[in-house]
DNA sequence: CCTACTTATCGAAACGTTTCGATGCTCCTT
DNA sequence: AAGGAGCATCGAAACGTTTCGATAAGTAGG
């Protein structure tokens, strides 16, 4: 690879020069510009990034850290923020985090290669980042929680309000006419599924309905969680007309179960998801669920991003309006079917 | 930020000493080690990648280059390269590209800020890779064609072998016993898409079939695709009983038509798709489909890269085998359906 | 014709590491 | 006791840029 001493000795013109060609041409005549150019072309050279970003202490580079890069979940996030880094001039990194610390995407972080960082891997713990985060390193969370309060003024979260969409979810389930209900939660420690289920529990005490008489099972967010969450609801005699799912995967395995034991949704049973994936379209019946602004939520945390950047002060915790989408999986019971709607 | 100055300065000893500790402490003696290494505590000494990196001229950072990170088809394969890199002491860095050349994901190439580079995204064009790759830059690319020969010593392609994939979907079709074909391409200059047609054909010229009878329709493998081109199949009244499309996108969207028509599937109607994306299973015949080893060809692509770094010599074109998926949409026929299955 | 200002170019320092060869020491061998 | 080997430590150069202050040359004003 040439380097730009190269270019000036075969330019005939001192490193500094050719330096000043390339970033501020104005300031150069025209004669030694050409010259310099010319043998810029003629040298294929390019400058090397490692010794510019050493030199100038920045990296105009900013890292995504994913739990894993598979997730189809995060597709449209990550859109987002590549698309408004690109406006910002930041070249966009996304990274798997893997386990050993020294090695993978957080060595982006700790070992100065990117200017900022947006976290959407939940097992990066929140001392960690703290740790990491800095004048020169500001972090925004995406999508997850930051599980105590923040002491830092360059670390800020921006996620969509999952309080507000249980409570859609409910108020939702209520005006299709049903009453009797039952909750696939998350994980106990997830954050996420204890807020839509307070939003859930808000919309229907509003009815009211005696919510201590819901049944409430934790899955683990994934589709066989799902399975065996409704297996256990089923065998323990459970009645109910409508669940709430925490999130779409538990949601499809739970319908694979109801249709294995001939449960006709929504006629019997209705169903309701959360994250609105790409699969709550194509299922049978479709289901209805929460939909989550993910490319807006990326755009946002970029933006945060770049305002911390400029030394301007992080606002603290962005929340994004979650959206309804209704379909068949909680279709209007038709009158026909032979159960009163009767509270708890 | 501390520097690895500080470190010597607080611990009385040299530059030189404190950089021996961190990388070969063997090197030195237990006292001095033990200072220094209570002054990187203190100091919370991190060492600066971008200025070691300059130095070593290496990274030990790999790319992965994806046309949008969008894709939930890739997640597997780069789960793979994640893998095998970091069992090689690769960092993965994925990124998306954008238009401008100056940023985005090809900064990272030509601004040497990673040591080799995977590419996924066919909006890359073979000359500008060509240009790119070198003896301190091996490329490979990842489920694209390569268009032209390769002069390159330093770049070379992965696949999965799309021909076997065609010829496994046809003999798989016949042998439920379909006789009367047609296909949904894709885009012309796809050269995946005919080389799964080619096998397709091979498979049905044994039986044989005659193939010039088939009709083709080029769709551009998305959903919307499919339902454009089966709907053109559709009025212009061929006969077939079986559909090879040459991706599962435009197969779920032929799916759709099918269904609005009220053609029912495998019935009157088999189906089948290529690449087993997760929708195959979920949709409503469930898809026939050829699976590609994305896990392996992501492994498989980091270690050639890695054979690269060290020197040796690249394997022209590797080539995995892929797998028939066999689902209801190809269900064998019962025969009570009264259609001849004559050839032609 | 001298001075003051502007413009074009340059040299050198700096960014934070790693690494090579040099410098002392200590200890062993003969 | 002299010489050599081995070890611990160090100084300095190098990686490839950018940028600051200096210098030289040219221009304008009085």
């Amino acid at each position: 690879m040439a380097t730009i001493r190269d270019v000036a000795h075969l330019a005939q013109v001192s490193v500094s020069t050719v330096s000043l060609v390339l970033r501020q041409p104005h300031r150069v005549s025209p004669e030694t510009r050409e010259k310099v150019e010319k043998a810029v072309q003629e040298l294929q050279y390019q400058p090397n990034g490692i010794a510019r970003d050493l030199r100038v202490r920045k990296t105009n580079t900013i890292a995504v850290l994913l739990h894993n890069l598979s997730g189809p979940f995060y597709s449209e996030l990550i859109r987002g923020v590549e698309e408004a880094g690109e406006n910002l001039g930041f070249t966009t990194l996304a990274a798997g985090s893997s386990k050993s610390q020294d090695q993978g995407s957080l060595r982006l972080l700790h070992e100065g290669r990117v200017d900022g960082a947006i976290v959407l891997d939940p097992t990066i713990s929140s001392p960690v980042l703290l740790r990491y985060a800095r004048k020169t390193l500001p972090i925004v969370v995406l999508d997850r929680g930051l599980s105590g309060t923040l002491q830092s003024d360059f670390i800020t979260a921006v996620g969509s309000d999952h309080e507000s969409g249980g409570y859609l979810a409910g108020k939702h389930l209520l005006t299709q006419g049903y009453r009797r209900f039952a909750l696939i939660a998350g994980p106990v420690d997830s954050e996420h599924s204890h807020l839509r289920e307070v939003g859930f529990f808000r919309a229907l005490q509003e009815e009211p309905i005696d919510v201590t008489t819901i049944p409430v099972v934790h899955g683990d967010f994934t589709e066989i969680g799902g399975v065996r969450a409704m297996t256990m609801l089923l065998d323990h005699e459970w009645s109910f007309d409508a669940i709430f799912c925490a999130n779409d995967e538990m949601a499809i395995g739970a319908m694979q179960v109801l249709e294995e034991r001939h449960v006709t949704i929504p006629e019997q049973v209705a169903i309701m998801g959360f994250d609105d994936i790409r699969l709550a379209r194509y299922v049978n019946p479709s289901l209805s669920t929460i939909h989550q602004p993910m490319y807006e939520l990326g755009i946002s945390a970029m933006k945060q991003l770049s305002r911390a950047l400029q030394g301007k002060t992080l606002i603290p915790g962005e929340m994004l309006p979650v959206k309804l989408i209704a379909r068949t999986s909680t279709q209007k019971r038709t009158t026909k079917v032979g159960e009163e709607p009767n509270v708890s």
